[in-house]
DNA sequence: AATAGTTTTGCAAATGTTTTCATTTTTTTC
DNA sequence: GAAAAAAATGAAAACATTTGCAAAACTATT
């Protein structure tokens, strides 16, 4: 077997397997329309004879990029994200380059070490999720003149390039959809906000939307829960089996939205007879679910892969103007979400009218 | 600002600015016991001043590790993968590597490309996922003597150490609990068997087990579709509208489940009264759903965890023999799969009783 | 204060490539 | 068939580190 020998199959045993300097094999990889057709012949024959395997590293520290990029993200595990993450791989790879992951599960001291980390790999460019990052990272990133990039939200005075959607819009969109049916009596079931800027604007916009209609949400039917289609399912049945029910709730993503239709369906209430549910994100397979669900599209494919386009074009054409791109948030009107019951008809039913008509 | 100088910050940069030669500032970093606390703080102030970051690509072509291990999957955008996917990160983060990540969309010809790059990058390890590789790939992997990892899947004849379950175990758990139940008209949704061999090696299971009970899936009821919600959703819609109706469904995983659920809602037919549903996996979620889906639990988490310490494992110390580890799929029985409803009951609905009755 | 022992440090070689420049080989042109 | 031009190749420097070895600087011991 050539195998033995294979150990440490470098660019200089190739060399000498084809009789020929190192240089010319080296050029034979980066430059073959400089190298004789016949010599190529035997060069390619040694490459395979030695199992040679190029080394980046050994690439890298010539200044030549090492071909990967960093994507940091607060946890894979979410419907979401992965989408994102895939689209995104799948566009960066037809640059050539390679994704290197980590993610920090929401804790932006880790997303700095992590940044740090990428950095020592020389990655070539990184992106990170949403724009809530610790001061030094910014700083990092900007001393080390890497190219990097806000991915999944968008703002106009965001302090890198982003590619997104803005969130807060998001909100507006479905509040103002909520409060147009009529309704006032609204929950709200969010993630965690802490290090979660998209979650967070989702908030404030719904909170302002309904504000803007005359009516708040009141303390206890602002659920924080985590993001599970369990941790969402039994917060709303605790809701709904309390004294006083909402006529809408609006959940911080899809996720948590499928949770509320489950604890609605188990516990007999009428969606959207007698409570409308919303989501955000319009996740596979919420236009599915029965009845489908009331959402916001963000386009997580379209992102992904815009983002990648971007990132690859000033990397590879060192461009120093990077571009913010925006996918506007649009509203999915589907079937979870209906008129708001007006009072009558729910006093009949024995129910609570809610806070509306207390205050 | 130092910044402008930072542009090149290297070790000698570094040295030069501490008063020092490179090979302390070398020292500072990897065995800084050798080196005087005096010493290491001048070193450490002259780092941080000029925002110097250690080049690992340097440090690698010494042989010394790249601290990096590639993840090489089908796909991210999966419920399942991503749970996978998160938790080999997590756990192999703390023995400080990062994770150089490709997906192939179940092309083994671009597995095997992507695992030549993985190689160049010069990572300290591979997983891959499944056993269904090129033989090229296979051959690849021993040639270059790479730490190497089958994920997701186990079986006692591997050609690499693997880490993960018997599928072929799982689609005999819920095959038999289904047979158990009395069912013998039972349809099959599936994702595309081709470079799946997890979905292959379900459904061949599935299949013997009926077998076993002398029935098997008409031609007709053996769906094929893609792995979504909307594309099994629609699958079962055509199958319960047309002619004979079966009593089970099994689907190849969960999320094919939900969409054949909620199919079923839709054209309200109840479940399980009149057909059971299952699913295998045990997603986040299908245990809050209504009905509670009844599946074969593959603890993603776990295999993904273990993984990543098993390969670490190999790599830090050296030992060239790692152990397969294998998690055992579990039948959870819940609420979407119940006895067979008796042919007398369901003529009386003016159903056809299956096929059963007719062979 | 001299010696021996210990702790720190620096020099130089090594790592696996790429690239510039010079040299050799081949081809073209007259 | 010689000169000129073009193409192909090789030698050596460069890239950013680490490390073995030897020299230098301290400490402790007498």
């Amino acid at each position: 077997m050539a195998d033995q020998k294979t150990r440490k199959a470098d660019i200089i045993a190739v060399a000498r397997a084809a009789r020929v300097s190192a240089s010319t094999v080296s050029r034979n990889f980066n430059h073959p329309d400089l190298v004789k057709a016949s010599t190529r012949k035997k060069i390619d024959a040694a490459v395979r004879r030695l199992g040679y395997i190029r080394n980046r590293a050994a690439q890298t520290i010539h200044g030549i990029r090492s071909g990967t990029v960093g994507l940091i993200v607060p946890t894979v595990d979410q419907a979401i994200f992965a989408e994102l993450i895939e689209s995104f791989s799948e566009a960066i790879e037809e640059f050539g380059f390679t994704i290197l992951l980590a993610s920090h599960g929401y804790c932006l001291d880790r997303e700095y070490a992590l940044t740090r980390k990428m950095l020592e790999h020389r990655v070539d460019g990184i992106a990170l999720i949403g724009m809530d990052h610790s001061g030094d990272t910014y700083e990092l990133l900007a001393q080390q003149g890497m190219p990097a990039l806000l991915l999944w939200n968008y703002a106009e005075d965001a302090p890198l390039p982003c590619v997104g959607s803005d969130n807060y819009l998001a909100g507006r969109l479905i509040g103002k959809h909520v409060v147009g049916l009529g309704h006032r009596s609204v929950a709200a079931v969010f993630p965690p906000m802490a290090g979660n800027d998209r979650a967070s604007q989702r908030f404030a916009a719904v909170a302002d939307a309904l504000a803007s209609a005359g009516c708040d949400i009141p303390e206890e039917w602002r659920m924080e829960t985590p993001y599970s289609v369990a941790a969402a399912k039994s917060a709303v049945e605790k809701l709904i089996t309390s004294e006083s029910r909402p006529t809408a709730i609006i959940c911080g993503n899809d996720v948590l939205a499928w949770g509320a239709l489950h604890a609605l369906v188990r516990h007999g209430v009428r969606v959207p007879g007698e409570i409308s549910v919303t989501g955000i994100g319009d996740f596979n397979g919420s236009g599915e679910f029965e009845p489908s669900l009331t959402t916001v599209r963000i386009p997580a494919r379209a992102i992904g892969s815009k983002a990648a386009k971007s990132i690859a074009g000033v990397i590879i054409s060192d461009e120093r103007t990077q571009a913010s791109a925006h996918f506007p948030p649009e509203l999915i009107v589907r079937a979870t979400c209906g008129p708001a019951p007006d009072p009558w008809s729910r006093r009949r039913q024995g129910l609570s009218a809610g806070t509306d008509l207390l205050s």
